[in-house]
DNA sequence: TCCTACAACTC
DNA sequence: TTCGCAT
DNA sequence: ATGCGAAGAGTTGTAGGA
């Protein structure tokens, strides 16, 4: 690909780039773009940030499966036919090599494109370009330059870059005024920052042997939400902090009427039916989702406060940030109960799975508020359920699973009928290689027929499946699918004729 | 104008 | 969201 | 311990073709 002569960031971005594309070596890419921030001028920071974040991986990066399932499935995770069509005239315009061919023509090249970059670094760069960008994924190797190029120590650029959402300021702020001006950043009330997140186990017991003594909260099957309020300025962000304040009005409403000046609060929002019990996700995202009309249903339950009144509470213990909390929210907070003692806090999982919740969150009681991060200090415990289902086809995987079948169709059997299984959902999870390559072997051999990415079995193969739980669909005929299906195990021991039965798992769907 | 495919978002 | 793998 | 890559279910909203 021809590289028109840029200015000096473009030349170096283009060799840098390329020279952390060679190697796969994690510290070698750090060194590179280290050596390069360290060499640019300070406007020329932000922007080299974004783009390198792109550029490091260049070269060790999938195939890129999602072009074409979200061409012929409707999935998502690409990032869109538009954003890429988008980002081929961004990196042109940074003279960053992209691939073969232009991008005129939905759904054609799409392949190309990807195998040479994957589509969430596009995304990304899309972001800088456009003035949207905040820290968030693919930035590890990066904030590990900007570390290294400042001679700051890493978590420090990593708190930094957490609190002002933006790694590309912070590369500025490092280079320029090293650990002491990171460390004088702060929250700001108002802007979003990530939102801390949870490991989880199977169990509450283990979940406690790996926490302590903790808070133990019912954990809402809802969506997650940071809500700000500066005086009478409310906003409202989501996980991945997009602001969607105009939504919630009736959110807005209750942190309107709270006692304080300013505060930022982590919580869950989600409907409830008139019996006090929680719509099904589905429903709760109806509304969620709905931009034209507010969810007017949905309400905000608490479990966290990072910052009230002028004072950040990320450094305070839980214990005290939860007492802050109950004096704030009243009411909207969610239920916990502080224990070390697993029976205790099995009993309180329990009720709340009875009122219909998820399960429960488990909270080192002294763990300060780790933002952006998936410690061990939260740990959530949800019910496991485990079906036998039949394998009826399996779909060619990409990038790393290239040549692999991966993504398995299963079938619950039709109890009237032996010859008929009805298809409640797909996975791709829980397969290891040496299974992966045992079932490409296997499932080939009982092919019935095939279209190109979906092989078709012989209904024989039967699999353990683990599921958070089912849903009601119109997507799959027997009207119930699964949610979050992974594989736990070929069951040769059984035949089909002993997979569990459509009717079994319509009888699991929440209202029956 | 209706309908479908796609995109962007939640989990 | 879950899970397995690489680092 | 951490980050990445594989790909699932649902929802609303919209661009564009019939």
């Amino acid at each position: 690909m021809d590289e028109s002569p840029g200015n000096g960031l473009v030349a170096d971005l283009v060799s840098v780039s390329e020279a952390v594309g060679a190697t796969s070596k994690r510290t070698e890419k750090v060194r590179l773009l280290a050596a390069l921030l360290t060499r640019l001028a300070g406007d020329e920071i932000p922007i080299a940030v974004g783009a390198l974040i792109g550029a490091a991986r260049q070269g060790r990066i999938g195939v890129g499966w999602a072009s074409l399932t979200n061409v012929r499935a409707g999935g998502d995770h690409a990032g869109g036919v538009a954003t890429l069509v988008e980002l081929d005239r961004v990196l042109t315009e940074l003279s960053i090599t992209t691939g073969s061919g232009s991008l005129g023509r939905r759904g054609s090249l799409l392949d190309d494109f990807a195998a040479t970059l994957s589509t969430a670094e596009l995304d990304f760069v899309r972001r800088l370009v456009i003035g949207e960008i905040r820290h968030g994924a693919l930035a590890g190797v990066m904030t590990d330059a900007v570390a290294k190029a400042a001679g700051v120590p890493l978590p420090d650029v990593r708190r930094a870059a957490m609190l002002l959402g933006d790694l590309g300021v912070t590369a500025h702020i490092a280079l320029h005024g090293g650990s002491a001006a990171l460390s004088r950043i702060g929250l700001i009330v108002g802007r979003a920052i990530e939102p801390m997140l949870a490991s989880s186990a199977p169990t509450v017991a283990e979940a406690l042997v790996v926490t302590g003594r903790a808070s133990v909260e019912w954990k809402l099957d809802g969506a997650r939400i940071q809500v700000h309020r500066a005086g009478g300025d409310v906003r409202i962000f989501t996980r991945n902090l997009n602001e969607i304040t105009t939504r919630l009005p009736r959110v807005v409403d209750a942190v309107s009427r709270f006692e304080a000046s300013s505060f930022v609060l982590d919580g869950e929002a989600i409907g409830l039916a008139d019996d006090g019990r929680p719509l099904a996700f589905q429903d709760t995202m109806r509304d969620f989702g709905a931009d034209l009309q507010p969810a007017v249903e949905l309400q905000a339950f608490f479990f966290d406060i990072i910052h009230l009144d002028g004072r950040d509470l990320l450094d305070a213990p839980l214990s005290e940030r939860r007492r802050v909390l109950g004096d704030l929210v009243g009411g909207c907070v969610v239920p916990a109960v502080e224990t070390d003692d697993p029976t205790e806090a099995d009993r309180f999982a329990a009720t709340s799975l009875a009122t219909g919740h998820e399960g429960v969150v488990v909270k080192a009681i002294d763990s300060t508020y780790e933002a952006g991060r998936r410690g061990s200090s939260w740990v959530k415990v949800k019910p496991v359920h485990t079906l036998d289902l039949v394998v009826l086809a399996a779909e060619w995987g990409h990038g790393r699973r290239r040549g692999l079948l991966s993504n398995l169709h299963l079938g619950a059997r039709d109890a009237d009928d032996p010859t008929r299984f009805v298809m409640v959902g797909k996975t791709f999870k829980g397969l290891t290689d040496a299974v992966l390559a045992w079932q490409t072997a296997r499932l080939q051999a009982l092919a019935v027929r095939s279209d190109g990415y979906t092989v078709y079995v012989e209904p024989t193969m039967v699999v353990e499946i683990a599921i958070d739980g089912v849903q009601r669909s119109t997507r799959y005929p027997g009207g119930v699918a699964l949610r979050f299906a992974r594989v736990r195990g070929y069951r040769s021991d059984k035949s089909a004729a002993d997979a569990d039965t459509i009717t079994h798992l319509q009888s699991l769907r929440p209202g029956n």
